[in-house]
DNA sequence: TATTGTTATACTCTATAACTATA
DNA sequence: TATAGTTATAGAGTATAACAATA
């Protein structure tokens, strides 16, 4: 017979079938590692979003707002503010696009290239935390597998 | 000598390191996954989270508020316009917990298990699909190490 | 004294429409 | 006619404080 429903209860949540799914894992563990990385650049007043930017900058010198918003899916809207509170701070520059006069080059100041030295160092360490618990072969396994999700036609 | 720095411009953005970083990694595939889930479950009208509030009821009747958020890391007071929203479109039921009078336990009424067995077996297909590119063993593989990183201790 | 569920509210993130200068 | 950068603005997602009812 079965048990009168409205008095159940739950005494130990059963999650094991949301496990079973690829979203719901690939969301759970990006969100850990970024919670973990909020933590580690906040002393660089960094949040994600502009480590991404000052990284493109810094191994793309002369990128446009246009290229960035295309590498890293922000809206080009989103990104005017961004760029303007990390031109305000002097980490990066604008610097005049020598073919076409609509756009912008950016490139990092000193102080941009000495901070980014650092938060890049600091996103080794937290990267090594972060997958800790994985061999290096795992490590490598993952990042090949997780880009065969989001990159199309490799 | 060094390029004149002003007049460089980018005509390929080199994207290398970021894609060498588990967090960028983990946040793309997430975001592919999720923008999939997004349009493959617009016909039930439900978001992600729906599902996933959903789906612990399913497979927990009885679960409370207070269980859900701690098992999607939602906040309470962001909870509470969901579980209206759904007992609105009569998808679920609050029921007194039986040994607790501030709690209320959460059930799945008739339609609402019937557009949860549909939408489910929706999310078996789209799962078959994100993950169309990576073998059985593969796919294994991903969630296993994904578990690795936000699970702790295991 | 602590916990469940709730309201109010603020802050961040993401999205759309429309404008200007230039291609 | 199309594109780069920008403004204004709306909506979604996430956060904290504080309260009533109950443990």
């Amino acid at each position: 017979m079965a048990p009168k429903e409205s008095s159940t209860f739950v005494t130990e949540v059963d999650t094991s079938y949301l496990e079973s799914l690829m979203g719901y894992n690939a969301r759970r563990a990006a969100l850990a590692i970024i919670e973990s990385f909020l933590r580690h650049m906040a002393v660089y007043e960094l949040r994600p979003v502009d480590f991404s930017v000052l990284s493109l900058i810094t191994h793309n010198p002369g990128i446009t707002s246009r290229q960035l918003c295309s590498a890293l899916s922000i809206l080009p809207p989103n990104l005017v503010g961004m760029i303007n509170a990390l031109e305000k701070r002097e980490l990066i520059a604008r610097r005049p696009h020598p073919h076409d006069r609509r756009a912008t080059g950016l490139h990092l100041t000193e102080a941009g290239q000495k901070l980014m030295r650092d938060a890049e160092h600091t996103a080794s360490e937290l990267e090594a935390q972060a997958t800790g618990r994985l061999s290096a072969t795992e490590r490598k396994t993952l990042m090949r597998l997780l880009q065969k999700i989001y990159i199309k036609a490799k």
